[in-house]
DNA sequence: GCCAGTCCGTTGCGGCTGCAACGCATCCGC
DNA sequence: GCGGATGCGTTGCAGCCGCAACGGACTGGC
C-alpha cells in the first residue's frame, strides 16, 4: 500500500495510519455492502446472511451437505447448522439423510426456497451492479483479479499461521 | 462484475455464482485478514479489534473522544464505550472530561497504551506489507484507489437507503 | 431564565457467533 | 469383525454486538 499522506498527522508519530491500512479499508468496505444487503434480505425476505449464503449456495449446486456449505464460505459448520434448522422451520428447505452415509444430510431447496433464490437473486445482482457502476470496467476486471489473488494469498499466509501455533 | 463462469453450473439455474458474487468475495476477503490480524492482537498484546482500533486511532491523533473515535470507523458508540472502559482497566489508556463541555471525555494513550502501539503498529504493517506481496506495485496501488472510491459509494448508497426507509 | 430538543456516553437486553464437547456413524488396521 | 480414530452435525456456553432507552449536559427559541 502506498500513498500513506492522504491524512493529516496530528500526533507526535503516526505510526499507522488508519485509514490507510488495507485491512481496515477491507473491512469497512465489506461490513458497509454487507449490512446494506443483509438489510435487502431482512426486510424483504426474513433472511439474515447466513440463511441467504445457504440459500445461493442450494440455488446453485442444487443438493449439498451441510459440510460443503460450510467449506465453500468461511462459516462455521455450526452457524450452518442453525441456518438450516431455521430455514427448514420456515418451509425454504428440506434435509434428507444421505442413506450411503447416514452422518450427512442431503439439503435441497423447496419451491418455496427456489422461489425466494429467484426473487433474491436479481437484487442482489442490482445491488452488485449498482456498487460496481462507478468503476470503470476495466476497473471492476482488475478489482476482481485483485481480490482472488489477495484471498488466495490471505488463505495460505493463515494457514501457515496456523501450522506454527 | 465479468467473469461468472469460474464455477461449474450444476444446478438446473445458477442465477447468482456465489463465488463470483462481489459483496460476498469481500467479506470473505475482509474476514480472512481480520481473523489473522485478530490473531496477533490477542496472542501477543491481549487486545481485541474494537481495542486495536481504538489504540490506533489514538496513536496517530493523540487525543479524541469516543464520539471522533466511532464515526471515523465503522462501529457503534456502544463498542466504543465497551473497548475504552476496558482499555482504561488494563491502564492502556485514559480518559479525563471536556471542561468546556461535559458530556464528552477526552481519551489520550497512557505510556503504556503507546509503548503498545509503537510495538504493535511495526507487526500491523509487516502483515499488510506481507499480505500485499503478492501484488504488483501497480495493482496495489490499483486497489488503493478502487477501494477507496467504492468505499464513498457504498457509503452513500448506504445513505440513500437510510433515507428512503 | 426556562423548557423542549438534541447530543454524549452508558447499559440492559436479545440475538448471533465461535468454541468445545458430544452423539452418532463410518472407516481402517489388526 | 472389533476397537480406536476420524468425520458429520448439534448444542450448551460464554463473549460480543447492535439496538434502544436512559441519565446527565448543552442549546436555542420564547
Amino acid at each position: 500500500m502506498q500513498s500513506r499522506s492522504t491524512a493529516r498527522k496530528e500526533a507526535s508519530q503516526a505510526l499507522v495510519v488508519l485509514e490507510d491500512f488495507l485491512p481496515y479499508r477491507l473491512n469497512v468496505l465489506a461490513s458497509l455492502t454487507s449490512n446494506a444487503l443483509a438489510r435487502i434480505y431482512a426486510e424483504r425476505f426474513g433472511l439474515t446472511i447466513p440463511g441467504w449464503r445457504v440459500i445461493a449456495t442450494l440455488g446453485q449446486y442444487d443438493v449439498r451437505t451441510a459440510r460443503d456449505i460450510a467449506a465453500h464460505g468461511v462459516m462455521h459448520k455450526s452457524t450452518i447448522s442453525r441456518a438450516v434448522s431455521s430455514l427448514e422451520q420456515q418451509g425454504l428447505i428440506v434435509r434428507h439423510p444421505n442413506q450411503d452415509d447416514r452422518r450427512e444430510e442431503l439439503l435441497a431447496l423447496t419451491p418455496e426456497g427456489r422461489g425466494i433464490y429467484e426473487a433474491l437473486a436479481p437484487e442482489a445482482l442490482a445491488f452488485e451492479e449498482r456498487l460496481v457502476s462507478i468503476l470503470t470496467r476495466a476497473e471492476q476486471d482488475m478489482l476482481a483479479g485483485i481480490v482472488a489473488k489477495l484471498s488466495g494469498h490471505a488463505r495460505s499466509l493463515a494457514a501457515e499461521e496456523r501450522k506454527e501455533a
